[in-house]
DNA sequence: TGTACATCAGTGAACGCGCGTTCACTGATGTAC
DNA sequence: TGTACATCAGTGAACGCGCGTTCACTGATGTAC
């Protein structure tokens, strides 16, 4: 066989993409390079030539998570008010979904033990997205809205977490519930 | 030798409380039973009178590191109020000892990929931090005191990761101390 | 037009290593008679 | 009082396995002359 022009860069995409599901799914450390390469159908000896070391495809992964989860927001910017977008999160459908979901909702613990240019790619994405969340705000463009946007942030990937590790279905949706209350209660109250 | 009365329970005890620092701090599939039994003093083949698998030591040093934050909180409720349970926990000093800290802030997406008895400890302990919580609260006892604790505890853990995750240490404290208030809100505010 | 060679994405076996787990054994003490 | 045996916490080597990584090789195509 030969490959048509960009064939490598479309491969290249095709393993980051599976690679940024496998971590949100299983955990950086747990998800192994032969498994990523296999459901990407290759083996795998095809990774190396395509980066450098597993490192390099965790730092690529998880660009790759963030731009996705920035990109949706981006979106619901448009079509929906901040309520929408907390909705969106703290919801069932992304609460059975980690795979597809909140990179930091998935990782974040593990992320905070990665080298620093791991943690430094994230701290860009968190960056931008608490930053399009501050602008949802009421009082977007205040000082405080930036440092409001981060804690509702915190709350809702902390409410999430906590909706997936407890096996009750009926309790996890309750705990989504009371997150989606507190955030828009922190949303509207502008600090005193 | 020969070993005086409860030296194997006392063993176990140590064997669970080192486990417990190394899961919170390298992760669960991350901590290996070598490197656990080599720092409790011991050789690798001592851990299987002790315990069935990893997966029951997990368990055991789960519940461990929430009964220890329970007994925590509940020191912290006769001497502070809720103001100081919460700069307890967003807090410089609980941000750099994950080791010793909240496991929830330390390990929840790794746990919700736990099997179903891990999550059932982690849910009997999540319950009981939480009404404690709860009963620290101005509206304490009222229907929606403990979804309200809920929703403060999933801030106060997804912010303590947020904080950790940041490379740069003068934006860790920002968070913090940007979670502290939002925290406050929530607690002062009885949902309308 | 034909042939020799370069290119290049991917194959698949192998490397050393650490994982969770098993097991025959050690050696100090207690107990039976 | 002496001896044979049971008890028991822990040792340390080994098991099969999967990890991240390396490397000689394949085979289809493009290029040189």
């Amino acid at each position: 066989m030969r490959f048509e022009k960009g064939h490598k860069a479309a491969t290249r995409r095709h393993i980051v993409d599976v690679a940024s599901r496998r971590f949100r799914r299983d955990g950086v450390s747990a998800a192994g390079i032969a498994g990523i390469m296999g459901e990407a159908g290759l083996t795998n000896g095809a990774f190396y030539p395509h980066f450098e070391s597993k490192e390099a495809l965790v730092r690529e992964a998880l660009t790759s998570a963030l731009a996705d989860q920035q990109h949706r927001l981006d979106e619901e910017r448009t079509s929906l008010d901040l309520e929408g977008a907390i909705r969106r999160y703290l919801n069932r459908v992304h609460l059975e979904d980690p795979a597809g979901g909140c990179p930091s909702a998935a990782l974040l613990p593990e992320i905070a033990r990665q080298p620093l240019p791991t943690r430094q790619t994230y701290e860009e994405g968190l960056r931008s997205y608490v930053s399009t969340l501050a602008a949802l705000l009421p009082d977007a463009g205040s000082a405080a809205s930036g440092r409001r946007a981060t804690a509702i942030f915190g709350l809702m990937v902390g409410t999430l977490q906590l909706a997936r590790a407890v096996p009750d279905a009926a309790q996890a949706e309750q705990i989504l519930e009371g997150g989606v209350e507190a955030a828009l209660q922190l949303a509207r109250a502008p600090s005193s």
